[in-house]
DNA sequence: AACCGAGCCAACCGCCGACTA
DNA sequence: CTAGTCGGCGGTTGGCTCGGT
């Protein structure tokens, strides 16, 4: 079945509102309510579409809207909402009176999600990211947004076997993430491994285990291609190594674990170094 | 003063499930 | 059962603002 579209975008106004559109709105609701979405921007004689009406009511005009900067107790029950149910924004606005899903998921994306990597470095080992440049186009992609919302804390380590990623298929999906100790991962490792990326499964420490460590090409200035078979090696036994060469090789990377998380779920991928 | 990049946030888009004719 | 509508949701975008150079 074909979904109609929402609204005519013929004639139909888009983009802020004006001061007078906000005013008709919110007369009209107030006098009439909002019983039919789509109906309601005919009757109150705006130029818009039932959603963007809808949308404009919820986010701004309904009068319990509270504005302002969140306080640091609404940004902690954010957090800890997050841990909890993922990116269901509208679930977590309803724990918190007066506060919007389209609020709280701007407030998570600007300033949480920054708030907690910064705790994050703080326990951790940091990194500049590096660029990434895609050297298999046939590889899984990875969006620009599923790849921010692959924060640290979304994904929990577990004594399970192995990290069952490749059903995920939106950033959503990654928060029941486990990853599994591996046999073949020393202790210290498993500490840092907190962040794993959801592509890595059991195949990924056997095969790991199996390969030639000397493999990786760290020669050429500011390009590190990295192949499948390599990484996983490199991570699950010989991290401390690697991640020393590359901070020798660049002393002014930042400590942490974003340079192997790229890696992660960019394996295959060309790695390149920022120059300084 | 002009330019530029990063950050912010309101608004839009596309999809989905519930509901109805 | 099917087709269509609607409200709601999460992801994304683009314009504005601000700070740095």
């Amino acid at each position: 079945m074909v979904r109609a579209p929402c609204c005519e975008k013929m004639g139909l106004k888009r983009g802020p509102w004006s001061l007078d559109e906000d005013q008709i709105l919110t007369s009209y609701i107030q006098k009439h309510g909002h019983g039919n979405w789509r109906a309601l921007p005919k009757l109150a004689g705006l130029l818009r579409c039932g959603k963007s009406c809808r949308l404009r009511w919820i986010n701004y005009l309904k009068p319990d809207i509270k504005r302002g900067n969140f306080t640091n107790e609404e940004e902690e029950t954010i957090i800890k909402l997050h841990e909890k149910l993922g990116n269901r924004w509208s679930a977590i606005a309803a724990k918190l009176p007066g506060r919007t899903d389209n609020e709280i998921k701007n407030v998570w994306h600007t300033h949480l999600k920054k708030k907690l990597t910064k705790t994050n470095s703080e326990t951790k080992r940091v990194t500049k990211k590096p660029k990434i440049k895609r050297s298999d186009s046939n590889s899984s992609t990875i969006t620009q947004s599923e790849q921010a919302s692959l924060s640290f804390h979304e994904i929990e380590t577990s004594s399970s076997a192995s990290a069952s990623a490749s059903a995920c298929t939106s950033s959503s999906d990654f928060s029941s993430v486990t990853v599994g100790e591996s046999k073949n991962t020393k202790s210290e490792d498993i500490e840092s491994m907190e962040t794993i990326s959801p592509i890595i499964d059991e195949s990924f420490w056997s095969e790991a285990a199996a390969l030639d460590e000397t493999s990786t090409d760290m020669s050429s200035k500011n390009s590190l291609t990295v192949s499948n078979e390599i990484l996983p090696l490199q991570y699950s036994s010989n991290y401390d190594e690697i991640f020393q060469q590359s901070h020798d090789y660049n002393s002014n990377f930042d400590d942490g674990m974003d340079f192997w998380y790229d890696i992660f779920i960019r394996t295959g991928d060309q790695i390149e170094l920022p120059e300084f």
